[in-house]
DNA sequence: GCCAACGTTGGC
DNA sequence: GCCAACGTTGGC
């Protein structure tokens, strides 16, 4: 078992969207780095923890706990013309990036950058490195609990 | 909107 | 295979 950080901008798919999805679940698509997708070709697994954060926003942070839900798939926006994500390279026969669903599992406290970079078990997050920009980054152990314990916080 | 940091592209 | 130019990310 894993666990993972995945960057999600909130105007385009929020925390609550996936809460309110059927099942909770919704597809991962959109990722067009290939370090990123490597993490979700070769290491995810089904029922990893995954922090949900919301990027590119007001308050960046971590807006709730999701899982892996599915194994990778075809990243089905890639052959879609209409799609900003549409890759011209990417074939049917020869996709080039991939997909997992992701299941909504607990919302607690949203807890905002500002506060995590204080917090000294999270001070070697890849999240927090300078300059890191991957979507989707590896979380250790201890990282995921501190964050848990921060989340599940009174207010 | 700015800009640092990083990834990708393409000429050579 | 190098590396300059360009594009993107994402916090501020």
């Amino acid at each position: 078992m894993r666990y993972w950080l995945m960057k999600s901008e909130p105007d385009e798919v929020s925390f609550d969207d996936v809460l309110a999805a059927p099942d909770r679940t919704t597809a991962w698509f959109g990722v067009r780095n290939y370090q990123a997708r490597n993490f979700m070709r070769d290491q995810m697994q089904p029922g990893d923890g995954v922090l949900f954060y919301h990027s590119s926003c007001a308050a960046p942070g971590v807006a709730g706990i999701a899982e892996v839900a599915s194994g990778p798939y075809p990243d089905a926006s890639q052959f879609d013309p209409s799609s900003k994500y549409f890759d011209a390279k990417a074939t049917r026969e020869q996709p080039r990036w991939i997909s997992v669903d992701v299941r909504a599992v607990e919302k607690g406290r949203y807890l905002p950058l500002t506060e995590m970079r204080g917090v000294p078990e999270l001070d070697d997050m890849v999240l927090l490195r300078k300059g890191s920009r991957l979507s989707i980054s590896p979380v250790t152990p201890g990282e995921w609990n501190a964050v848990l314990r921060l989340i599940r916080q009174e207010q």
